[in-house]
DNA sequence: TTAGGGTTAAGT
DNA sequence: ACTTAACCCTAA
């Protein structure tokens, strides 16, 4: 099929081809595609993208109020900030023993809650990531499950998995790299993060804008 | 089916 | 120790 082999041509430009975001305004289309100071920005400095984004914001901020949650909203300003944990067990923890005992998804409970012990981790690939940043190029944010079966149909991950990863890469894209930070962006992450990061919080800024504005 | 909060495995 | 990334849960 002609699209699919445009699509692996694509994905495979941007991994070995030159960091080339001049189809930006393309991607965003709409909204901010006329304009030229956020376009700018955005394909020079990231710091710059923050505040303009910031302002974006704060100008908007009455329409926002009406349809974005303070949480959204904070997240949507603010690095992601994880709350504490406590202290547990690690390597061969009890949950080893566990799915020894029950097999790989036993039921446990936390708080009032019981749930399905976590199945184990299957790392996103860089392949996959760019792929996931091509198709969301595409198709926009929340098609999950058409992206599923148009881009990643023969691949173990589900439309959840895309939108979680999806969200991933923003908080990634999104963390700052100052030296006070220990931990940044973890390894497997680096280079979309380096290469895609302006596009990825493009599209997010200008989906979290466009949508549900009325 | 998706959005977004919550939990747990794993990286640094 | 503390963060990120993958996964779970569930209302709408």
């Amino acid at each position: 099929m002609a699209q699919k082999e445009d699509d692996d041509l694509e994905i495979q430009l941007l991994m070995t081809g030159p960091a080339n975001e001049a189809n930006l305004d393309e991607i965003l289309g709409g909204t901010f595609s006329n304009d030229t100071l956020l376009r700018n920005v955005l394909l020079t400095n990231t710091d710059a993208v923050e505040s303009r984004v910031e302002k974006i914001v704060t100008d908007h901020q009455h329409e926002m109020e009406d349809y974005l949650e303070l949480s959204m909203r904070d997240c949507f300003l603010a690095p992601w900030r994880c709350g504490q944990r406590g202290t547990r067990l690690r390597g061969r923890s009890w949950g080893v023993e566990a799915r020894q005992l029950f097999g790989s998804q036993y039921s446990c409970t936390s708080g009032d809650r019981t749930r399905r012990s976590r199945k184990n981790n299957a790392r996103w690939t860089e392949d996959e990531m760019v792929k996931l940043v091509h198709s969301v190029s595409k198709k926009g944010i929340g098609k999950w499950g058409k992206m599923k079966d148009d881009y990643f149909s023969a691949s173990i991950r589900t439309a959840v998995h895309l939108k979680d990863k999806w969200r991933n890469l923003v908080r990634a894209c999104k963390a700052k790299n100052t030296t006070k930070k220990k931990v940044k962006v973890q390894k497997a992450t680096e280079f979309v993060v380096r290469r895609f990061r302006h596009r990825i919080l493009a599209i997010e800024a200008k989906h979290i804008l466009v949508t549900k504005k009325t």
